[in-house]
DNA sequence: GGTATCTTGGAACCCTCGGTTCAAGATGGC
DNA sequence: GCCATCTTGAACCGAGGGTTCCAAGATACC
């Protein structure tokens, strides 16, 4: 009875996420949606619905799709999973197809798509992906002994004094540490998109690794 | 001979600033530009011409008048200089009258601004000028002693002010940790747009100057 | 093949956009 | 008061915004 879709609706999407992950939302027409997926107005609003919808699914297929949150969270390395992660960061940003585009999350924190609660569900969800993910990496690094001598003495009283005795007297430190470079991250995505330098970016993330590592 | 001005320029573009600064270039019209200074739209084309060239004075003042970047480059503490020049970023993107602003600069990097080769030139002045602040900072910090004995194993935890002409063993690490904290500057301004919680924020800052601060 | 149901194509909708123009009003030196 | 100069308000322009509607086309079950 019913017909069937004449197009490939992730396709399509990933068009999508392409365009507003470059130019951004608020200077990106339908029109241009239009030209860059090659199907109809009627077909685009009966498939997404309207522009905002339209930017959700589109941000919500970035994130599903073009996030390389996955080797990280799965590599189970320590420091070395760190360090290549921030580096093949770096060289997607600055290098090949999408150099120069930044990040479509950490876009979205500058513009006024965040006004939308649910777009502000998603940067959230996905910076505590990140944190999360850095700081198992960081876990696992000093289980391995991969972080400098420093871990013993340290935890100065300060004011969570409910901690046992037996949890880790450096865990605090592996949080923040993590946080630092989950914000740094978002730094990378940000300067990349203004032409920064892929070596001095380089620089930058290894000398804030080192600090971590040597602390 | 001819007519004065009715109305105060620099009155109107800080209106402007706060405008783009609050919703973004691209989703701000000039209706909404008129509405906000009161003023008309011959007065507003005749004094600043277009929209661009609106934008990029709107910048330029802001960069004049609101980043707040001398107070740390007049302060000549070191470590607690940088300390201080964070709270008081945090404070200023977190509460107040400009809280969930972000910074009008790392903004301009996420959107579609920056297409303009002039407003760019803007974004890398403005971090060079931060880069260069932090980084002499930090310089008087090695100077006072207050960073942690790493220089090539020079002094044990001395409050060495020695290290005259001779070439700074230390030199590349202090630039490396003046990028790591203007990139987290950036970050800070970024996360601060979406909400993000001032005490974790502030926390974060901490513990990348902490890091530092004992290499 | 018939037919119900969905998709598709294209146009039109209404509104606001950034930008310009023009006549009338306000101003201050002569 | 005169008059050149500037300001002001409003109307106007083409373009583009997002959205909707309806006929035409395609599909799969009966």
């Amino acid at each position: 009875m019913p017909d069937v879709k004449h197009f490939d609706p992730e396709a399509a999407l990933d068009a999508v996420v392409r365009l507003f992950w470059r130019r951004g939302v608020a200077t990106t027409g339908i029109q241009d949606v239009v030209d860059a997926t090659g199907l109809n107005r009627s077909s685009l609003y009966a498939t997404f619905g309207g522009k905002r919808e339209l930017y959700r699914a589109a941000l919500e297929r970035y994130v599903r799709e073009r996030s390389n949150l996955a080797p990280l969270e799965q590599d189970d390395r320590g420091l070395p999973a760190i360090t290549d992660f921030f580096h093949g960061l770096v060289d997607a940003r600055c290098t090949g197809e999408h150099a120069g585009w930044g990040c479509m999350i950490s876009n979205a924190h500058a513009g006024a798509e965040n006004d939308d609660p649910q777009v502000r569900a998603v940067l959230d969800r996905q910076h505590e992906r990140l944190h999360n993910a850095l700081l198992n990496a960081l876990r696992t690094a000093r289980r391995h002994g991969q972080l400098g001598p420093d871990t013993a003495g340290t935890d100065t009283a300060g004011s969570n004094t409910a901690d046992p005795g037996a949890t880790d007297p450096g865990t605090a430190d592996l949080d923040a540490a993590a946080s630092v470079l989950a914000l740094l991250a978002h730094a990378v995505n940000l300067r990349s998109r203004a032409g920064a330098d892929a070596r001095q970016l380089r620089d930058t993330v290894d000398a804030a690794i080192a600090m971590i590592a040597r602390r």
